[in-house]
DNA sequence: CTGAAAGCGCTTACAG
DNA sequence: CTGAAAGCGCTTACAG
């Protein structure tokens, strides 16, 4: 039974005086230190349970004690891509005994630098980020705080960096539709800022030249009308375009929707291959292919490396892991089949 | 020019030595005390830019001071309809000053009283939260922190509730659907303990009823597996469906690669209507007719609601807010339009 | 195995 | 307009 203490919360004085003994020995019970006798280990668990205390983490941060508690600072809450991290970065460090913070830049690059500092102002243990393109944290600014970049890299500040492997993905995504034989292939997406768009265009690149192709220009496309613009202009002339890539779910989306308004036909007019899997993919017509990205694996792997950085007080490697996509092959770019999954080998 | 320095942070007293002062004017600089005569805050606005000083949020809390902190806990950040309201929480809470921490308690009733507790431990200024269904919060575990429940009722803890209209939202969607001379109309969705989904099937209850028509029995859905097998039963026997409503989106989505799947023709071998537009209901053949949902402004009004009571130290009224949502109509009803949106006035 | 004292970085009365 | 003192709820040495 908890007793309930309008006036304020139950302190550890609060329990140590109901136990009989001194705030220390309820700390050290707390803590786990074994310098306790059963007996007296009984009477401050009976105190602790009657009174329902719960420690007061102002207090405990005040004295260099950890916060258990990690931030997350994403660009974007209502890009799946993001709250998909974000669920399994919370999944991952909630099954560790830590809280996650996650906030959000809206992709605005001076966003990062205030939620940092806000974050260490509220002593995160640590924090995880994917930073806005074109902002550059100082080392300094970091605190000496464990971080890890995800998906997108920390410039400046010289972390550890969890990414996929965007650049053999897209160079695998791009070869698959050359073996169709269509050689005019077009990509197109968001800010070519941000970093895993430029390694999708180095692989796409990549696959154009080792096909002895020239590669096209990257298009921007942010919005519904310049999708329908983009595809009355690549199909026009005289050498219209075979297939489009989009390099991010948000553009294909957008281009999935301008067909279906200018009737294009996939993939008999127009091949198409999506980078990222999207919900609807199974339930569209024809069903899509799609660079299915590793997204849980590679939160995982930037929470547990932040946990032991964290824990371990190990110093970060400044390493750069890459985490492999596959590929979903259906029938958008031109294939017949169902679903089938093309594993990439990690480079 | 900020100053590192290793060791540990500027505090409140470096900046007061450097500017000449007692710690006691720097604070009262800090929190823009008209009592300090200008020669002196200049003084010190000099010395905690010159050390970049940041104030330490754990000594504030300690003394009882705002964290200007607000707790969001969501079922589930994975689904877009959870990922939207952080969204759109967080950019309305930064807007005033506040930041936002959000935990997820993946649908686990036990979690829920956990996440409070440990957001309470942390000193939040104010709770925002959708709870799982079955949990049942007392009130005295909420330490009388302002608490506003969003989308979900919070059970035991008398707070105010924001959500959207769905009984009337349902209610007018197969209104719609009778208005096209079905009369079979199945409604199917996850949990039915959910309070919006309880309010969804009254909903659909009413307007059966105001027609005259049974209502048929909510049907249980959480995998593509039941959806075909839902499907199939659905459409045999002498009197097969003719239109099916799920009531949310991520079953929706099962049932459009179902009918894919089995090659079920909408809406000419069933009419559909969604409940939540989705991503890419404009993409798809037909065209979804959905329920539109006003998540952002639940997510906005509940922010404002739960900032008031933290500023103008309110009461909660109790009060049940319900924001209406929309319908728009395009092709999957039977209709041949392109997206008509039809207003629902509130009840 | 247990405790009395000092202090983390701030703010709240209280003086002047 | 400014400051010296006390204290928020804990933990860290240090004694015993």
């Amino acid at each position: 039974m908890s007793v309930s203490r309008p006036m304020g919360r139950v302190t550890l004085a609060d329990v140590a005086k109901a136990a009989g003994v001194a705030t220390m020995t309820v700390s050290r019970y707390l803590h786990g230190n074994p310098n306790i006798s059963a007996a007296t280990a009984r009477k401050v668990k009976a105190a602790i349970d009657r009174l329902g205390y719960r420690p007061n983490y102002a207090a405990r941060v005040l004295m260099g004690q950890p916060s258990k508690v990690i931030g997350l600072i994403l660009p974007n809450l209502a890009n799946p891509f993001f709250s998909l991290i974000a669920h399994c970065v919370q999944q991952a460090a909630h099954a560790r005994g830590y809280l996650v913070w996650i906030a959000a830049t809206n992709d605005d690059p001076s966003s990062d630098l205030e939620l940092i500092e806000r974050m260490h102002d509220h002593h995160v243990d640590g924090l995880l980020l994917a930073s806005s393109p074109g902002s550059t944290i100082p080392l300094e600014k970091m605190g000496g705080i464990p971080t890890v970049a995800i998906d997108r890299p920390l410039r400046g500040a010289g972390v550890d960096f969890v990414t996929v492997d965007d650049r053999t993905a897209a160079r695998e995504a791009v070869s698959h539709l050359l073996q169709h034989g269509y050689k005019r292939i077009a990509i197109t997406g968001i800010d070519a800022q941000i970093r895993p768009i430029q390694e999708r265009i180095l692989g796409y690149q990549d696959a154009m030249h080792a096909a002895g192709l020239p590669a096209l220009p990257y298009i921007r496309c942010d919005d519904a009308a310049s999708a329908i613009q983009i595809c009355k202009t690549l199909r026009s002339g005289k050498r219209p375009i075979e297939a489009l890539f989009p390099l991010n779910g948000d553009t294909s989306v957008l281009f999935l929707e301008a067909f279906e308004e200018l009737r294009i036909s996939i993939p008999r007019d127009l091949a198409f291959f999506s980078y990222g899997d999207i919900p609807l993919s199974r339930a569209i017509r024809p069903r899509l292919s799609a660079v299915q990205q590793p997204i849980e694996a590679m939160a995982e792997q930037a929470t547990l490396r932040l946990l032991e950085q964290i824990e371990q007080k190990t110093k970060p490697s400044r390493v750069r892991i890459k985490i492999p996509a596959s590929l979903v092959i259906r029938e958008s770019c031109g294939c017949k089949r169902k679903g089938e999954i093309k594993t990439i080998p990690s480079m």
